[in-house]
DNA sequence: TTGAAAGCGCTAACAT
DNA sequence: ATGTTAGCGCTTTCAA
């Protein structure tokens, strides 16, 4: 290991130079920062985590809790999580993986080890656990989410409501009058993940200034849970003829289903579906869709979090706008005939 | 934040004493041991990481490289990544998230700065460029995938040959005579991920000694690519009536156009699956699969570089056996007619 | 079975 | 503009 020390003395200055050199918390003469930059290079320094983090109190690392769950769309999070660690090493900050599994004390064990100097957390339930604690800490922190009481947190997330009062307004608009909701799994209501009911909230307020009659039906994962979903709304009303889809692993099979049942989108159904946008563009037909802004949801939950550790007061809510982007599968509602 | 020194002034010992507890590294009389975990506990303390990094000169915490590309199938690399942060948990160390976006650079930074006591890489090419600093540095290591000269390294991953020929071989011991391996996408053979060859290796190695005739075809995301690629090799070779699928993004859509063309599962046509379980179990009708072990990967990747962490030599292959799984999908060749 | 004390490599006053 | 130096909180010899 190269120290700070060896590069001192290889050019020929005292370690606090070097050390300020790389801080820029001094101003170096032009002619000694090159010095030890070159030596910097030439020796293949690199300073010790460690040590830094001991001397400085701060560790230039960022926590990341994700969920161990299954009934989520792992691509998004995946898409969230990259988003994390490329801003943040544009703050020179790395990324601590943490899952839910060992459960709150985890936030615990990072406040006090000092191994992060800020959190991230995604997947944030209504009633979160990890919440009283990180109020009690008071570390720097951001949620991916929205949890009931937010008071005094930072939050960052696309408005669901918004989202579900857009796709009805869509449909609304284009001359639909009965319509679903088809949306997450069970389990995720369940377990009141808050992004779910707010969706559905919206959706249901906008159905209903609208004259829409409307029916919302959780729906699980796999071709078994779509199609059995589907068939079981058109049976009960089989005028639907538009459909707000939050449920990404669905989207394929509730498309074939709906093409086997003879029904073409977007002449007899229209579909608005609530997804990233490459799942949009990658079925067929390509989706009507409110997009999940899954990057900017990482970078700005950085960005969040990045202020507070500079000292800035945060606290409160970015819900992004939705955007809905119409493509081949939503068009005018069929005529009565 | 609570210090191992107050720790030790509340329980009435030296700090070493409150050291060696923690550590285990020296015997402790029963009472002394008892004294100080009330203490630990009492005080919520929880050791500084740096500090403890720099004077041990182990970090206890493991780097994980993941790709940032959009072709590979990300729930597998999630998997594998929350398969690697649990069982790193076991061995009481945390995951550095780290994205192939830094470069092989980042190999250095983590070696250098003892960030890392040990690096785990996902999605190695056959020419990897962090390969040879990982040689270089000498850090302990495993990589996920194969490169092309593995001398030296350690490496985990499942045995896509061996993959290859145990599908071709079922669909030949249902008496397919005519069968096509739809594989990933052409950017991924491209860049010579290692497991796309030699799956396709495998397969024809098996296919040919069976006297089998087959077709290979690479296959994009979405449906547009699916059915295109679908089309043209029931066009090229309209008897085929066994499918290898290594492509998980493409089964919904490969399913659902083959029932479309009018070809029953697995009345008219067999398709064997490459994927992970729930994909398969997800998928109408059920798909005879070869597993993908993510799980088992992330676990054998970890316990690797922590065996080597504690000094032990473990330079070579884990090449996990594949595992195939009768399910709904495949069944005999129909009869010429 | 326990204590005392010397660092680990860096940062940030305090000097000049 | 630069150097000196006292820690940061822990591990680990060395001593008892």
């Amino acid at each position: 290991m190269v120290t700070l020390a060896q590069v001192a003395r290889h050019a020929g200055v005292s370690p606090s130079t070097v050390s300020y050199v790389i801080s820029g918390k001094r101003s170096i003469s032009q002619d000694t920062r090159l010095r030890v930059e070159r030596s910097i290079a030439e020796l293949g320094y690199h300073p010790h985590a460690g040590a830094r983090a001991l001397a400085s109190n701060r560790s230039n690392v960022i926590a990341l809790m994700i969920p161990l769950r299954t009934d989520m769309f792992v691509p998004v999070m995946m898409e969230i999580a990259i988003a994390i660690t490329t801003t943040a090493r544009r703050y020179a900050h790395d990324v601590l993986l943490l899952t839910s599994e060992e459960g709150p004390s985890a936030v615990k064990r990072i406040a006090g080890s000092g191994l992060a100097d800020a959190m991230i957390l995604m997947d944030v339930e209504l009633e979160d656990e990890r919440i009283p604690l990180l109020r009690q800490t008071g570390a720097a922190a951001a949620l991916i989410g929205l949890p009931a009481d937010p008071t005094g947190l930072t939050c960052v997330d696309l408005d669901f409501e918004a989202t579900g009062r857009l796709a009805a307004d869509h449909l609304a608009d284009l001359g639909h009058r009965e319509v679903a909701l088809i949306g997450a799994a069970e389990s995720v209501y369940r377990r009141h993940t808050g992004f779910a009911e707010r969706t559905l909230a919206g959706f249901r307020q906008q159905a209903s200034a609208r004259g829409l009659s409307y029916l919302h039906r959780p729906c699980g994962n796999g071709h078994e849970a779509a199609s059995g979903t589907l068939s079981r709304i058109l049976e009960e009303r089989p005028h639907t003829t538009g459909f707000v889809v939050q449920n990404e692993t669905a989207l394929p099979h509730l498309l074939s289903q709906l093409r086997q049942s003879g029904r073409a989108v977007p002449e007899d159904v229209s579909v608005v579906a609530i997804c990233p946008d490459d799942v949009a563009l990658h079925s067929a037909p390509q989706l009507t869709s409110v997009s999940i802004p899954a990057q900017e949801m990482g970078r700005r939950a950085v960005e969040l979090v990045m202020a507070q550790a500079a000292g800035q007061q945060t606290s409160g809510l970015t819900l992004l706008g939705p955007t809905l982007t119409v493509r081949e599968s939503s068009g005018p509602a069929p005529q009565i005939s």
